[in-house]
DNA sequence: TCACTAACGAACACTTTGTTCATCAAAACA
DNA sequence: TGTTTTGATGAACAAAGTGTTCGTTAGTGA
């Protein structure tokens, strides 16, 4: 499974360095910090520290990396366990409330009020590519709908990212799953209407048959929801 | 009106380093920008620079307040205009898509892509404030909301800005009327979700009664609506 | 045990910041 | 118009930060 003979020194090393910046963003925002600042914190030397990264943004990068293959890992987990059962969807949006739930100290330095404007950028991407290819599929359908899904997609985004720093920034006062349930009642009634009013039910079965695999768990939530009833 | 009797060598100065800066984020983006770059472009002293602003952040707050009073005034001026008919609500939110298209280099350096994270948060807060006050006073009738307001209110900021950003960022494609009916599209539906399902006409009858002033004016694009029929 | 190599830290040149001050030139004022 | 006031100038400065180099030290893996 490992593939790492790797010398411990390596290891420890970064993962001081790692912790010393996250530790910072929270106290003095990203912006502030210098690498002198993270070279004091973690008790490294200064040549150490561009033996491993380029500057401060690299390790910032790196650090960044390392939860998204956490996050992506526990995806594939999860879908992999619900692969015996006839219903392998997951509630995609849920799972990252709940991943963020899981390592608040790593998200608030990414996704809180203290982070930098690159990984927020970077987020907002990796977000934004992951969706994309979604809304376009699922606009595949339609003909033109009365707001171009690029847009959305970016509004969709940032409505999320939006979601998540508050949430964050405010000590989390509600549950994973209250967030999803928010998240869900502001945006599934724009995605509605965004798409052209009604995502049909037909619709959703073509989807839900097309290619592209996750489409329909992806946008389970969307669509079969019953947050509008009661 | 005007009580200036102001050196013209300040106001010749000032103008000549905010044009630098402006030019400057659009070309390089904010964080890039040294102190020096804003002396050579602007030909300006270094001294000179720091007799005027503290530093880089000082400059730019600075050329955002000159906008954001720019607009009020254009708002006021407005409001009064149609004081004398019997319809003096505006739309605020068009009104600032509008502002955006007439002013494009300026909101582009503070909302766009190559904008520092400094002012997007002093833009963010700024209308925030704005908002807060009015969907604190749209739920006063309302028991419980099922999402909190101060949420629904963050949210609301960030969908505005995500457009925004994105429309600069694009070339502006659309106009801002067009930008409005996307903003709408995508929001009103969220807002009376978040507000509980359904905004009354008797509500909306009771907000317009209610102190505050623009309140109505403000939400009567959320409210008599006509984007959900047809 | 021993060869390897990561960590160390001092020293380096370089960039950027923010301040000071004597001097110059352009407003403002009468 | 001439005089005074005041902003702009640029050189010089200390301080802080960046990123690199290299000989030395010491932990690691075999």
């Amino acid at each position: 499974m490992k593939k790492k003979p790797e010398d411990r020194r390596i290891g420890r090393t970064r993962k001081l360095m790692h912790e010393a910046l996250m530790s910072l963003i929270v106290e003095k925002g990203y912006e502030a910090i210098t690498v002198q600042d993270i070279l004091d914190r973690a008790d490294v030397g200064r040549s150490t520290f561009y033996a491993h990264y380029r500057d401060k943004d690299e390790l910032l990068l790196s650090s960044f990396e390392h939860l998204r293959s956490m996050f992506e890992q526990q995806q594939q987990a999860i879908i992999a366990s619900r692969r015996t059962g006839n219903d392998p969807e997951i509630n995609f949006i849920l799972e990252l409330f709940r991943h963020t739930g899981q390592h608040q100290k790593l998200y608030k330095a990414f996704a809180g009020k203290q982070s930098g404007e690159m990984v927020l950028k970077y987020l907002h991407r990796y977000l934004y590519d992951l969706l994309i290819e979604r809304t376009t599929l699922l606009m595949k359908s339609r003909k033109t709908p009365p707001v171009p899904i690029e847009i959305t997609t970016h509004y969709l985004v940032s409505s999320l990212l939006s979601l998540m720093t508050w949430w964050l920034d405010n000590n989390m006062p509600y549950s994973a799953e209250k967030m999803d349930e928010i998240f869900r009642m502001l945006t599934t009634p724009a995605i509605e209407a965004a798409f052209g009013r009604k995502v049909e039910i037909s619709d959703y079965d073509k989807i839900a048959g097309a290619p592209g695999g996750s489409v329909k768990a992806f946008y389970s939530h969307f669509i079969d929801n019953d947050c509008c009833s009661s």
